[in-house]
RNA sequence: GACUUUGUAGCUCAGUUGGAUAGAGCAACUGCCUUCUAAGCAGUAGGCCAUUGGUUCGAAUCCAAUCAGAGUCACCA
């Protein structure tokens, strides 16, 4: 239970009777400031229109009353209508303990609810590259967290396996491939036919060119450049099931796949359900001929299929072609339902980038007038475009920072760096390797998770990724260093995961501890606003504390039995909530570095 | 043009359910390794919280307008 949830019956229950007034909002406390004495500060103006008295007044009301009927407050004080709470010293000690022993610390209990977290989601026609980096840590972490916070959760896939942009590759490859494969070119798989995109792309340009000579308009060649034609007449055919069609796609796919996991694996990055866009591309039309009956679908003179959405403040949105074909929202709107057929989701999560805003919009309205139960638990995690500082990244035109790529460039960075310190010589070479992927990656992650997920952010491939300050390592680092202090005291055999003397903390313990006591809070909000950042902002401010601890205080030097006890249990409940937390985030701590 | 979103230190970002003197990291500068791991710690310097107005005991936070960047706007996914 955290502390807020504790004090507030107390303080509204003063409230009732020392000023005759029922106050029914729960209490929010806030951290004191460092200046002041105290741990936890309410702020008494709005309390002051119950007592009718001054902000100072008040305070001291409520301030007495928690001392005489909590066991909790050793002391408050108030300063301009800030009732700062000091907590007694036994209080912190006995939290530190359950901290220690709770191996569940932070997490909430099964509340019943499934959610399905929807990332990833890419091309089968080319590599993935930063932005789909920022995509999965996002989708995976948020999936943790909700987790953590008693979701049952289901990972999902849904993989764009179909469409013209996959025939753009096919036909360049059919065209320019002379039969290569992964192996003979010795690329990834989803490497090798995104070379082939670029391939096409550039002969699409050099085509037009060409036309543009002969005396083409630029609207001819957009519509009649023969090699787009070419590429529709082969999605044609691959919808007609053509059999030589479908060979080449499911080669080319699997090759995809094959390189797919390997990113997958390296990102560290799971699915429990793929979907494929084959499948699911037909879905939907069911629904448009049930919303047509209901009559929330209506048909125009064309015989096109629309809802109009103007009572939502949205526009008209087309929902089926006049030829009947399927547009992008008639396939959601049939994933949709077949996600929640499949798993009676309550909650359905989609991590996808800010450009689809509207649409998500769109299609939850459309999900809430067909009366569908799960829409008004559908949920857009929106997040911003990463970008180079020379632009947009274009994966056509080869213009992106590489998935792989990145990934390899900060593993190499780490090795470079910690050689350069010289400290790991005695690490066996195998145990190295794997500790510069997670420094690496773990770097990488942060990077990433600690920014709000709303915000597009710049990314300066020139620049490497800071490895002090602020980082996966500088926490990961903390976490190793105080594994250090907790093997030394096993060799010790010291015990001391009870302690039976109190004892008299110091400031930067205290901060410490008080610190841990958000945890739970902390995860709790950011499973509510869906923001990995927060987690990561707790971590990094945990270890900060720590480490100004571990600077002012020594744990194994220390004379007084029971004083160093607590510092174990401080290092042992401070390293299990790092791990915790990073783990929330995807990143993976070391025991030494 | 309409709607959505972002704007905080040189750079990257916290802080936004209204609360005390706006916080970190990087970069710069000073100190601290014979002491449990210096990927660390302590410190200096750096701010018209885009602008203007409003709401109130109190505004980076809420409201309105303006400026700047980004995105979307109906048959591409």
């Amino acid at each position: 239970m955290t502390l807020d949830t504790f004090l507030s019956p107390f303080v509204n229950e003063c409230i009732t009777s020392c000023f005759q007034v029922d106050n029914k909002e729960p209490v929010v406390l806030q951290a004191t400031r460092k200046e002041f004495e105290g741990s936890h500060t309410l702020v008494v103006f709005p309390f002051t229109k119950f007592s009718k008295k001054s902000p100072e007044e008040t305070g001291k009301i409520i301030g007495e009353y928690l001392i005489n009927h909590t066991s909790i407050i050793a002391n408050y004080n108030v300063i301009k209508g800030f009732l700062n709470l000091t907590l007694k010293d036994n209080y912190w000690q006995e939290f530190l303990e359950t901290v220690v022993s709770d191996s569940n610390f932070g997490r909430q209990p099964d509340n019943g609810l499934t959610v399905m977290v929807e990332y990833s989601s890419p091309n089968t026609n080319k590599p993935l590259h930063l932005g789909h980096l920022r995509n999965n840590f996002l989708g995976y972490a948020v999936a943790q967290i909700l987790e953590a916070n008693g979701y049952a959760v289901i990972k999902a896939n849904l993989i764009n396996d179909r469409g013209i942009h996959i025939c753009k590759s096919m036909l360049a490859y059919t065209k320019y491939g002379n039969n290569e494969t992964p192996e003979s070119a010795n690329m990834k798989g989803d490497h090798l036919v995104g070379k082939y995109y670029v391939i096409f792309d550039k002969a699409l340009k050099e085509k037009a060119s060409e036309l543009r000579e002969l005396g083409w308009n630029d609207e001819e060649i957009e519509k009649n450049n023969p090699l787009l034609q070419e590429a529709q007449d082969l999605l044609r055919r691959w919808e007609a099931n053509d059999p030589e069609v479908l060979s080449l796609w499911n080669k080319m796919n699997s090759w995809v796949y094959a390189g797919f996991e390997k990113t997958y694996k390296r990102m560290g990055v799971k699915f429990d359900k793929y979907y494929y866009e084959s499948d699911t591309y037909l879905l939907g039309k069911g629904i448009v001929e049930e919303g047509v009956a209901k009559g929330v679908f209506y048909h125009k003179e064309d015989n096109s299929v629309w809802i109009d959405l103007a009572p939502e403040g949205l526009d008209q949105k087309l929902v089926l072609r006049a030829d009947g074909t399927s547009v992008y929202i008639t396939q959601d709107m049939g994933t949709a339902d077949l996600k929640y057929q499949e798993f009676g989701i309550d909650k359905s999560v989609y991590v996808v980038g800010n450009e689809q805003d509207y649409h998500f919009v769109v299609l939850k309205n459309i999900m809430k007038r067909l009366d569908r139960v799960y829409a008004e638990g559908i949920y857009h995690l929106s997040y911003g475009m990463v970008d180079l500082p020379s632009g947009k990244m274009k994966s056509r035109e080869g213009t992106v920072v590489d998935a792989d790529d990145l990934m390899q460039e900060v593993v190499n960075e780490v090795a470079a760096y910690s050689k350069e310190s010289g400290k790991l010589d005695d690490f066996e070479e195998n145990d190295l390797n794997n500790l510069f992927e997670t420094l690496g990656i773990g770097a990488l992650k942060y990077y990433l998770l600690k920014v709000d997920p709303k915000k597009r952010m710049l990314f300066n491939p020139q620049e490497s990724i800071d490895l002090q300050g602020n980082t996966g390592p500088y926490i990961q680092y903390t976490h190793a260093r105080i594994k250090s202090v907790l093997r030394k005291a096993e060799q010790l055999n010291l015990d001391f995961l009870t302690n039976s003397n109190s004892v008299l903390l110091e400031d930067s313990e205290k901060d410490v501890i008080v610190w841990l006591s958000n945890f739970e809070s902390t995860i709790k909000q950011a499973a509510d606003e869906y923001a990995p950042s927060l987690v990561a902002n707790y971590v990094y401010e945990l270890a900060k504390l720590f480490n100004t601890f571990y600077n002012e205080l020594s744990v194994l030097k220390e004379t007084d039995t029971s004083k160093m006890k607590l510092r174990l249990q401080l290092c042992l409940a401070t390293a299990k909530v790092i791990k915790s937390a990073m783990l929330l985030l995807g990143i993976d701590v070391p025991e030494r570095m």
